[in-house]
DNA sequence: CCTTCGTTCCGCCATG
DNA sequence: CACATGGCGGAACGAA
C-alpha cells in the first residue's frame, strides 16, 4: 500500500500536520478499502506544537519506506533543522519518494536543497522570506500549489488540503480524490496550480462570490454551455464575470468548466465501462477526439489506457 | 497537419 | 478619488 509519512518536527504546525493525516488517513477505494498507509515520524518521540505536545511514533527511518513524505511548517520556518532530517529527506527522494510540503514547509524542503533552480510556493507572507534565503529557488507567491512531479509545494494550510487532494487524484483517481473532498466538506473545484490569493480575503461577501454560479455549472456539465449563458445566471455582464474567474480563480470561465468536465470523465473513466464516445457526451466534452486531447493535457494517458491503470489499481 | 470560422479572453476606456 | 462595472474590438483560442 501507499506510505504517506508525515514529518514531525519541534513546533511543527498542527493544522499543516493535521491536513495531510487526515485527508490521507480518510481516503478509500470504492470497495471501502483505505487507499493509504499514513504515519507520524521525527527524530524525537515527542515534539511541541503551540499548546500541544504530540506523541510521535515513528524515527526517521521511517521515510525509506515511505512513497509520499509531508513536510508540514513549523512556528519559526527558519529554525535550524538537524543535518541527519535533511540527508533523510535527500535519500528518500533520490530513492524515488515523492516530497511536499505544506505552508512554510517549503522552507525546510528547501534547506535540503531539493528545490534549488525549481518553482516553488509557500505562504504569500512568507513568500519574499523564502526567496531571500533561496536564491536558487523561484517562488511563485501566487499559486495555491505546485506540482513539480517528485517535489511539490503548497501555499497557506488551506492549499495544503487542495494539494493533498490533487496527490490523491493523481495516485487513485478523480473518483477517490472527489470522495475524499467531499468527507473534508471540501469543494475540489480550485484545481491545477492555477487558483490565486484573493486580494481581499473576506471582505467579499455572498454578493460576489461566484460559488452559486459554479454550482449551477457543475450540475449541467453535460449541457452545451456558453458564456452568455453562465453570465445570465450570474446577473453579470461576460466581461464582469470573466474578470471574476480570474480574480477568484485564477482561470477563465470555459477553462474552469472544461476542467470540471475532465475530471467528471475521469472519474466515468475509473468507474465504469462506458464508451469513451458515450463518457464525452455524458461530460459535455462533446466528441471521443475532444476527449482525448484534454485528457491527455492533464494526465498525459489514452482514455484506454488511463482506464487500465486506475481499474487494476482499485480491483 | 492545416484552415476556417465562431467563441472566448482581456486591455482599454467611459460610466456610475 | 477609489472602485466596480460593462461595452468595444482585436487577438487568441478551439472545435470541426
Amino acid at each position: 500500500m501507499h506510505l504517506v509519512c508525515v514529518l514531525a518536527l519541534d513546533n511543527v504546525i498542527a493544522f499543516d500536520l493535521a491536513t495531510a493525516v487526515e485527508i490521507f488517513r480518510r481516503a478509500r477505494f470504492a470497495d471501502g478499502r483505505p487507499s493509504y498507509s499514513v504515519i507520524v515520524a521525527g527524530p524525537k518521540r515527542t515534539v511541541r506544537s503551540g499548546p500541544l505536545s504530540l506523541g510521535v511514533p515513528h524515527r526517521m527511518d521511517a521515510l525509506a519506506k515511505a512513497h509520499t513524505i509531508i513536510l508540514p511548517g513549523r512556528d519559526d520556518p527558519t529554525a535550524p533543522i538537524d543535518q541527519g532530517v535533511l540527508d533523510s529527506i535527500r535519500n528518500a527522494h533520490a530513492r524515488g519518494a515523492r516530497v511536499a510540503s505544506i505552508c512554510v514547509g517549503a522552507f525546510d524542503l528547501a534547506a535540503t536543497g531539493l528545490l534549488d533552480g525549481h518553482s516553488a510556493t509557500t505562504h504569500w507572507n512568507a513568500a519574499a522570506m523564502l526567496s531571500a534565503r533561496h536564491p536558487l529557488v523561484r517562488v511563485d507567491p501566487s499559486v495555491l500549489f505546485i506540482d513539480g512531479g517528485s517535489i511539490l509545494t503548497s501555499a497557506g494550510a488551506a492549499a495544503g488540503l487542495d494539494l493533498c487532494l490533487h496527490m490523491i487524484e493523481s495516485d487513485f483517481g478523480a473518483a477517490v480524490a472527489q470522495d475524499a473532498a467531499r468527507l473534508a466538506v471540501m469543494p475540489i473545484g480550485r484545481g491545477g496550480g492555477q487558483a490565486q490569493f484573493i486580494p481581499h480575503p473576506l471582505a467579499r461577501e455572498r454578493s460576489l462570490s461566484l460559488d452559486p454560479v459554479l454550482e449551477w455549472i457543475s450540475a449541467r456539465l453535460a449541457d452545451q454551455l456558453t458564456l452568455d449563458a453562465i453570465a445570465n445566471v450570474a446577473q453579470l455582464s461576460v466581461r464582469t464575470v470573466t474578470r471574476r474567474f480570474r480574480d477568484q480563480l485564477g482561470t477563465t470561465p470555459m477553462g474552469w468548466l472544461t476542467a470540471q468536465r475532465v475530471r467528471l470523465a475521469r472519474s466515468i473513466l475509473e468507474t465504469t465501462d462506458l464508451p469513451v464516445d458515450a463518457v464525452a457526451t455524458a461530460t459535455g466534452l462533446g466528441s471521443a477526439a475532444n476527449l482525448r486531447v484534454h485528457l491527455a493535457r492533464e494526465t498525459g494517458t489514452s482514455p484506454s489506457a488511463y482506464r487500465r491503470a486506475f481499474r487494476s489499481s482499485v480491483a
